[in-house]
DNA sequence: ATCCAGGTATGCA
DNA sequence: TGCATACCTGGA
């Protein structure tokens, strides 16, 4: 069919600013939407990008001030405003939250700050993180991304033209292990088919989740299959808003050795060193120093 | 070509 | 508990 035509035709809401107002710059609006906790982003230019998270299908752009627009196909519109600044979460301010980061006697957190000035945890649906998430064990983020496009292009709801949302836990669990391995998801097919099995016949085991004090939250997620400790703490920081979580992957460790002497720290050490000593935001923290480490070289 | 990647589960001291 | 190993797949 004509995939360029059914694009065509889609009319784009105007350009919006996001209230409250998200300010980025575009390093850090890059690294936020295709840095890691995200993988539905996409730019031709660095300037605007597109992405999809649940049923939504929006476009993102910076104005002269470095404030954040938005724009939607028309279709899809209504309440859009809410739901964007939901997902940028808005309503908080990063600079705020970064001052009460041990910046003053840690250069190394300074000189991220200032570099990646405006970098965000995003608010996104837990279920989706959950299977984004599940799917990123031994991949780099390209991977993933591809990943999660299969899954949306095969087993995906249809939005607007082509677009398509990622599955639901209900069509993964019906659809079949060979049709989950079709989506490149190899050795992580079982384990799709495990947590849905799990999250469909326990409805509200994810909304649980969400209010559980954080280390039953942190059980209940490595309760399913193919969700260890790195995996469970991403899901809770970028898909439930838990800022104490601290993800401890190959990336972030090869940066507390290298930035802080932790070195041949087992990850279980480095989790709780930087909890002790980033604090109750060490989430945002670990996202500046995983921001840091990936960019050190133009490589990645 | 061989290796490795935002890990996890499993089996063995 | 602690460490080694296999595991799909694709890109360098």
């Amino acid at each position: 069919m004509n995939t360029r035509e059914t694009d065509a035709s889609l009319a784009w809401t105007r350009w919006k600013l996001v209230k409250p107002t998200v300010r980025f710059s575009y390093r850090s609006l890059r690294e936020t939407l295709d840095g890691g906790q995200s993988f539905r982003w996409n730019s031709a230019d660095c300037r605007t990008w597109e992405g999809i998270w649940s049923r939504n299908l929006v476009r993102v752009r910076l104005d002269q001030q470095g404030r954040l627009q938005w724009s939607s196909p028309e279709a899809l519109a209504v309440g859009m405003d809410e739901r964007v600044a939901d997902y940028f979460v808005a309503d908080m301010d990063p600079e705020k939250i970064a001052d009460t980061l041990p910046w003053r006697s840690d250069d190394v957190l300074r000189k991220a700050l200032e570099q990646w000035k405006g970098l965000r945890i995003l608010r996104q649906p837990l279920d989706e993180t959950l299977m984004t998430f599940l799917c990123s064990s031994n991949k780099r983020i390209i991977h993933i991304k591809q990943i999660c496009e299969a899954l949306a292009r095969n087993l995906g709801e249809p939005l607007v033209g082509p677009h398509r949302s990622l599955p639901k836990w209900s069509t993964i669990r019906n659809s079949g292990e060979a049709s989950i391995r079709a989506c490149k998801t190899g050795y992580r097919a079982p384990y799709l088919m495990g947590t849905s099995e799990r999250l469909v016949s326990d409805r509200g085991y994810l909304d649980d989740l969400k209010s559980a004090p954080y280390p039953s939250a942190l059980r209940a997620l490595t309760a399913l299959p193919g969700v260890g400790t790195k995996v469970a703490e991403c899901v809770l920081l970028f898909g439930a808003a838990r800022m104490e979580s601290f993800p401890v992957d190959t990336w972030i460790a090869k940066a507390m050795a290298r930035l802080y002497g932790l070195h041949d720290w087992k990850p279980q050490q480095i989790a709780a060193f930087g909890r002790a000593h980033f604090g109750p935001y060490a989430g945002l923290a670990q996202q500046y120093l995983f921001a840091m480490e990936r960019n050190r070289k133009s490589s990645n």
